[in-house]
DNA sequence: ATACATGTAACTTTTGTAGTTGCATTGGTC
DNA sequence: GACCAATGCAACTACAAAAGTTACATGTAT
């Protein structure tokens, strides 16, 4: 896992309790499963339990179970719980003072925008119980 | 400047180049425009002219100067010759092994690659000419 | 009480990128 | 030819963002 490790991650947990969703999972085995650390996996499930995808419970036989149906969860909504922005860059234009900066910033940031409502568009048409039948 | 810090540079140069066409321009005039450094300069305007953008001189009065005519060089010919792929990534899947990483690696990057098709395209409609009066 | 789980803060390691320095090469100018 | 001013390029340093790690507090079932 490298680059949109934070997302990979998530989908790829996801995906594996779509299958059971019943089944709880504790940070130590998603985190043996995707070869990685235990506290990573917390910090990422937790933006998604925040965003209401997951649930967790602590003590003894606690762990991560997902909040709603795998159908109802779409893959929009994981990339959105992770403050992902692909495209678009969340910075304010710092001193715009030049027109030709100005105009500049205003037609790229318009065209990525656009790219960033249409990719998060064509997220939302996929579930996370969906992808495993691609 | 910060992300995308070398496509910054790249559209702002060929900005102001598209304004005035027949003016040479060194790296360190570029440089100081932008509050950079003119090897920085020469790294990324030297993708420009491998792409067939740019051309520069050596020597005394030498610098930089449009390969074509303004109007004639897109957002995405700038885009492209940086190898910026801002939403797809360019990295073969390691170890596909598992079925569901497999799936989810498919559907994943099939929109991803969709979108950056998109982008693409929407960043060739506009030149660089065009750019300053949005 | 104990064992096992999450929650979180603080620190370290890694990695990608910008920035910097130094020098070879090229091409005008005197 | 000597010199100056530009690019080309390699190697190094500095920096920042992200992952990974350690440590510990909190909560909960048995
Ligand atoms: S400073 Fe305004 S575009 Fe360069
Ligand atoms: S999806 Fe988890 S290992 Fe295959």
């Amino acid at each position: 896992m490298k680059r949109n490790s934070r997302l990979s991650l998530a989908l790829h947990t996801l995906s594996h309790m779509a299958g059971e969703p019943d089944r709880v999972r504790t940070s130590s085995d998603i985190a043996d499963h995707a070869g990685t650390n235990p506290v990573v996996v917390r910090r990422v499930l937790g933006r998604l339990r925040e965003a209401g995808l997951l649930t967790s419970e602590k003590g003894h036989a606690g762990g991560w179970r997902l909040a709603r149906k795998p159908q109802e969860i779409s893959l929009a909504d994981v990339y959105l719980a992770l403050d992902e922005r692909l495209v678009a860059s969340d910075e304010i234009s710092e001193a715009p003072a030049c027109s030709v900066e100005h105009a500049l910033q205003k037609r790229v940031s318009g065209v990525l925008e656009e790219i960033e409502q249409s990719l998060v568009q064509k997220l939302s048409e996929t579930s996370i119980s969906e992808v495993r039948d691609a």
